[in-house]
RNA sequence: AGGGGUAUCGCCAAGUGGUAAGGCAUGGGACUUUGACUCCCACAUGCGUUGGUUCGAAUCCAGCUACCCCUGCCA
């Protein structure tokens, strides 16, 4: 399982737990997503969290599936989750557990509260439970069936859980206090009505526990000593607590919830709610779309899992909101790409490049390291004539231009030097093929090898490149200023996606692993994604992206 | 009668009364068969603000200010 080491708030709390001598029987946290949607970056915060706090403490995390509402809830989310928190490189073992599970138990509990008079079955409708509620500023007032007999809420309560009753006609709300400051308190509703089938429970039942009561009592039922959530939950802290006080929970064992701050990313949009969007109304092919930042886009972008997870602890876990700016997230990948995956060649924007003193129909392998200063290697053959990038060649060029240029001398990687004799061009003046001649002594080894050029440029041999149907990708979900709030569909990046119909990559490509590293000088890493085939290869353009070349233009 | 939170460099973030870690970004320089990588160097007399306590305050106290969350039969 994977190692998470950074150390956080959350740890100093538990720490504290444990000099006060609670929770002798070890840490226990768990991960609880609702299955109905994708898991996405912001979750892998959230696992990292729960799974590395657990390993830190040499205690153990659940993966709990949060299903108590059949109307959003599907197993092709339970499903992906799975894949996706397994891809991240943590295990759960044998501790796979759903709400659902619980619903006997958590009726039971309910049943328990309304005998000790401390919930009852409210006949209000939705509406004027919210008028009861009061407002912000204002209290609520009670409901004017508040105070029926524990008999009659006993008997009420069976008959909703037997079906007697429709969707919303009856609630089962906990006694607390309808005035008080905390909204949350003013008597929340713990059970509802709902004739759905359960992606688990069938029609088994038609009333749902909510979140509030079933997440307290869950925690405790699997012994959980550490609830972390989002921030947004921090004022649901008293009424879980008013749960397992009331239920009789031993203050010193029962869970204890720590909210920490959610992750936001510049030009990301880490909302379930847009994303679902995006994929319903098909501005993306799916949950997976590369453009995505769903773990299993990011997946398929070519992010590692370990590129994830140290992002995750480079982060940092705060109360504090905060937008993390996507570069760190592309230093993470830049990084571990970098030390582990292989290069290999490819051009983009192919001009043919003839060495005139080559000989004719000869064909030699050259060794490429797979990567620097490794012992791995592959071999690419090099002959008379190669593509090289368009962009690599400027007739008239900058003093500081170190690539290709009349009469002057370039590198090709693993290769040899070649210089510039002579440009040919069509009727219109657009280049169309340039011829070189080459030191034959300049190889690898070679006499002259050791010559200083300036500019080392990649290419592919024309006769067995692949050609290749090449998308980029850059982030979808963005808008000019970066901004993760406005209107976000209608800021699509219609850029976002480039199709290249003449990219050139070599023969090794057809055996190039996921996450494979393409060399493309001067512009960082492009790494091959997962599902890629040979004629239609995707790129994760933002992976490294970096124009030294257009930096030092600007500079003069 | 509103309540609950949070403020430390452009962005994250340590710090828990003893004189401001680290990372990302940025700017210099070295190296280079990837203008990448790597390596060096620089980067808060300052911790939202105003007062107070103290020999000493980012840390304690009081008052301001700003931002986030809460009025689902969602989680």
């Amino acid at each position: 399982m994977a190692e998470i080491m950074a150390s956080n708030f959350v740890h100093n709390a538990i720490d504290e737990d444990l000099k006060e001598g609670k929770y002798t029987e070890g840490i226990h946290t768990r991960f609880p997503p609702e299955p109905n949607g994708y898991l996405h970056i912001g979750h892998a915060k959230s696992i990292c969290l729960n799974f590395g706090t657990a390993q830190k403490y040499n205690g153990l995390c659940n993966l709990r599936f949060d299903d108590t509402n059949p109307v959003k809830e599907d197993v092709e989310y339970v499903d992906s989750i799975q894949e996706d928190v397994k891809w991240l490189g943590f295990t759960w073992k044998d501790r796979k557990y759903y709400a659902s599970d619980y619903f006997g138990k958590l009726y039971e509990f309910a049943v328990q509260l309304i005998k000790d008079g401390k919930a009852y079955v409210d006949d209000l409708t939705a509406d004027e439970i919210r008028e009861y509620r009061g407002t912000l500023t204002e209290p609520g007032k009670e409901s004017p069936y508040r105070n029926r007999s524990i008999e009659e809420n006993l008997d009420l309560f069976t008959r909703m859980k037997n079906g007697e009753f429709g969707d919303g006609q009856k609630v089962l709300r906990a006694k607390i206090d309808m005035a008080s400051p905390n909204i949350t308190m003013r008597d929340p509703i713990i059970y509802r009505i709902a004739h759905i089938t359960h992606h688990r429970t069938g029609d088994t039942w038609c009333i749902y526990p909510m979140y509030d009561f079933a997440h307290p009592l869950s925690d405790a039922i699997e012994g959980i000593t550490h609830s972390i959530c989002t921030l947004e939950f921090e004022e649901h802290r008293p009424l879980y607590n008013w749960f397992l006080d009331s239920l009789g929970f031993n203050v010193n064992s029962r869970p204890r919830q720590i909210e920490f701050a959610r992750l936001n990313i510049t030009k990301m949009v880490m909302s379930k709610r847009k994303l679902r969007q995006l994929v319903e109304e098909g501005y993306v092919s799916g949950w997976d779309d590369p453009r995505m930042p769903t773990i299993s886009g990011l997946r398929r972008r070519g992010y590692t899992a370990a590129a994830i997870r140290d992002f995750c602890e480079r982060i940092g876990v705060a109360k504090a909101n905060s937008l993390v700016d996507v570069a760190m997230l592309e230093h993470c990948v830049r990084e571990d790409l970098n030390a582990h995956a292989n290069r290999i060649m490819a051009v983009l924007d192919p001009i043919k490049v003839v060495i005139t003193n080559y000989p004719e129909g000869k064909t030699e392998m050259l060794a490429c390291e797979n990567l620097p200063n490794s012992d791995g290697k592959h071999y690419m053959p090099f002959s008379r004539e190669i593509y090289i990038e368009r962009e690599d060649f400027m007739e008239e060029a900058p003093k500081k231009f170190f690539r290709l240029k009349p009469e002057g001398e370039v590198r090709l990687k693993n290769a040899y030097i070649i210089k510039c004799e002579e440009i040919i061009k069509d009727e219109q003046g657009n280049i169309v093929e340039l011829h070189c001649s080459y030191d034959p002594d300049s190889k690898t080894g070679g006499k002259t090898a050791g010559r200083k050029i300036k500019g080392t440029i990649h290419w592919v041999n024309v006769d067995t490149a692949l050609d290749a149907e090449v998308r980029l990708y850059d982030y979808l979900l963005k808008d000019e200023e970066g901004a993760v709030n406005g209107d976000f569909i209608a800021s699509l990046n219609p850029d976002s996606l480039v199709v290249l119909n003449n990219c050139k990559v070599e023969p090794s490509v057809k055996w190039a692993a996921p996450g494979t590293k393409f060399q493309f000088l001067r512009q960082g890493y492009f790494c091959m994604d997962k599902d890629s085939t040979m004629d239609k290869l995707i790129f994760n353009r933002v992976v490294g992206l970096r124009d030294t070349w257009s930096k030092v233009a600007k500079k003069g």
